[in-house]
Formats: structure tokens, sequence, C-alpha cells
DNA sequence: CCTTTTTTTCAACGCTTGTTGAATACTCAT
DNA sequence: ATGAGTATTCAACAAGCGTTGAAAAAAAGG
């Protein structure tokens, strides 16, 4: 029995940091096992061994840092209502409590989160993917998010809030996928790794769709 | 020489047809050469002899339909421009232009649109297809649109539009990928396969979050 | 009807894939 | 040191891949 964490679980981590990147760069197939054990400078077989499927591998990537950017963004949430008290809080500060965590992880400077989000907008695009880890992993947050949009929108039909919702989660997807598409389309006034303009146009421009789409009346 | 239409294209269409639909669904590596033959009810290797390596059929099956595609753009942006005239036509019509057509291509049932604007969404959050297909196909229509917003929007800098718009191209790609997510997140009260209903909420909501982030001051 | 050209199939190639079982190296408590 | 248990490598497998050249079938032209 084994539990220590500074020698042995380097190169199953390494495996992990390495199929991550090339996951989210090419997606399930256009990966292969040797190319994700030849960059983590390890055998073949080791990834079979600690994962066994090549689909375990995957979704054990995806679900390796789920569970602290669930965190981050409950954390921010509860903020945000602390913060408002005792008034309710406003659609802006949901929203900012939504993608600010996301600025924050891609801020420190780690690449594998980089990576890490670039894989959540593909598994979100990927209608197989996406049914299967989606939900598990990011549903009961999503849902928690939208009940604070119902509170901050008392008079919105639920079906209004859910396809406002829907736009935020389209956008940000494209941002998280990195594809470079607005760079050249701007001429490079854009920058798609410019995390904080992204979001600094986002914040404002997601909220005012939702109160035009749910005004009252 | 061959250039009757009727009878010789039929297996050459019923290839891209099968590709199309099973690229849409699965991406370039998710799909076999075979499956894609043995769906077309055709011999693996005729694809081969009319389209070459594999990349080839790809691009031709993305290619087929973006022509007709970016006329009914461009005619429903002429019509908009002529109809507000001699006034200059408001951000919401030109949103508007953008996305109807789209709803046009799918209400007409035939289900080959569908997995094209599936194959869309796919190729625009993919980098590598992204950057190879994405500008060559729609940078000339997309140029002509930001210009018609820049003119609604006179004060609004252009950094701010084009991140405006990178939040509507996110937002329609997720909706042409029709990943189920919505369905399964508003327990069936929203439909993934609704396009008037995505485009009738999405309308308002872009051209707010436009006004609201272009906004003077 | 014969010839030529185009379309379609057949059969096979060399290569790569994910996975596995046995062999080796390493870790660590006793 | 020894031995049990884990981690890692090695070598190989059957299956499936994209692609190709030659043969057969179909279509077109005169």
């Amino acid at each position: 029995m084994k539990t220590d964490q500074t020698k042995s679980p380097a190169k199953r981590d390494r495996i992990l940091d390495a199929a991550e990147h090339l996951f989210a760069e090419r997606g399930f197939e256009g990966v292969t096992l040797r190319q994700i054990a030849s960059k983590a400078g390890v055998d073949v077989a080791l990834a079979s061994y600690h994962f066994g499927k090549k689909d375990a591998l995957f979704t054990a990537v995806f679900q390796r840092r789920a569970g602290e950017l669930n965190s981050r963004r409950l954390a921010a949430l509860a903020d945000a209502k602390r913060h408002a008290a005792p008034q309710t809080v406003s659609v802006e500060a949901i929203v900012s409590a939504f993608l600010r965590p996301l600025e924050d992880v891609q801020r420190q400077g780690d690449s594998g989160w980089q990576d890490y989000l670039a894989l959540i907008a593909y598994v979100n695009n990927h209608t197989y993917w996406g049914q299967r880890l989606m939900s598990s992993a990011f549903d009961q947050l999503v849902t928690e998010f939208i009940d604070a949009l119902k509170t901050a929108l008392p008079h919105a039909p639920d079906d209004k809030i859910y396809w406002c919702y829907h736009n935020l989660s389209g956008a940000l997807t494209l941002t998280l996928a990195r594809t470079g598409r607005i760079d050249r389309l701007s001429g490079g006034l854009c920058r798609s790794d410019d995390y904080k303009s992204a979001y600094d146009q986002m914040i404002p421009f997601m909220a005012a769709g939702f109160h035009d789409v749910c005004q009252p009346g």
C-alpha cells in the first residue's frame, strides 16, 4: 500500500498533464495513447495500467480539476450574495461570479488550467462527451447559478432564463476554446488569450442581454 | 468528358451526404472512410477516387453549401438595408439578417442542412480546421456584417465590436451544435432543435448586449 | 457496334491503433 | 537482506486504418 505523493504519482500525473494538453488541442480520437505517452516520457502501456481504457483516461483528465473549479465559482457566488445582502444580488454580479474564477485560474500562469478550460470547450460542444461528462461534473453548479438568476429576475419565465444562460454558455465556450479566429478577424486588435478583455466586455454584455430578454411586459 | 448532372453524380453526392452527417456528429478523426462508404452504400475506394485524401473530402463537404448560405445571408442584409433606407439599419435588424437565414434553411426540412450547420459548429470550435476552413469560407461575409454594425454603432471602438461579435458567434455556434444540453438542464422546457425559439430570444439578447457594451461614454 | 473514357469495385498493401501478459525494476515494511 | 506489493517496461497481438493499382462495369461518342 502506497499513499506517498512525492515520487510514485509523478509519472501518473505526467500522463494526465500530457493527455490534458493533447486532448484539448485535438480531441479524443485526434490523439493516440502513444503520443500521450511520448509527451509524458513514459511507456505506452503505463496509461492502460493506471487508467484502463482510453475513455477512462479522458474521463479522469476531465474530472481532475472539476471539483476545484466548482469550489471557486461557488465561493464567488457566495461572496456576491454576502456583499449584496440584505438586498438580492444583481444579474451582473452573478454573471461575474460565474466567469471571473475562470480568469483567476488562467491568470495564475499554470498552463494546465488553460488546457483544461479548452478541454471543457471541446466537451461542451461535443454531443457524445458532453452528455457523458458535462452534466455529472457541472449541472449542480449551473443549477445554483440559474436559481440565483431566477431570484434576480423574478418576473422572467424559466424558459427565457435557460435560453439566456445558453447564450452565456456558448459565448464562454468559444472564449475557452481560444481558436484564434477573433485575432485574425480583428486584424490583431483582439487576442484569444486575452481573457481579461474578453470577460470585461462579456459580463456587461450578458447582463444587458438577460435584462432585455427577461424584462417584464 | 461528362457534365451530365442526373445520373453519374448520384453516388458521389451520397458520399458527401453521408460524410456530412457523420463528420458533423463525430468530427474528422471520429469517422472512418469505411463508415462513410457503408452509409452511402458504396465501396470504400470510391471516396478516394472522387475526392483524394480524407482531408479533401472533409473540405469538399464543408465548402459545398457555404456559397448558398452566404448568398442567403447577404440577401437578408441587403433587404434590411433597403427596408431601413434612408435611415441607417438597426443593430437588431443586422443581427436578424445574420441569424434568420439559418432558421430558414433548417426549417425547409432537409436534414442535410441541419448536419451542415452542426458541422460549422464543429469547425468553428476546432483550432486546426477552423483556421483552415472558416476564414476562406465566411470571413468576407462576416466582415460585411461587422461593417454594417460599425455604421449602426458609430461611437463604438472597433475592438468592442469584435468582442461583441465573438459573443454572438459563440452563442450561435452552441445553438448549431445541438448538443441537447439545454434540454436536460431545463428539464425539457427548452429544446435544442427548436431553432425558432432560440433565435427569437437570441436576436434581442444580442442587440441589447451590443448596445450596452458599445454605448458612448 | 466498337472504342474510348469515366465510374465503380475488388483485393491487397503497409502502417498504426488500443490493449494485454509476462518480465523487470522499484519501494518499503519487517 | 528478504519478500510482498506496486510501478514500469518490453514485446507482441489482432483489428482497423487510409490509400493504391489493376480489373470490371457502365456510359458516351462516333
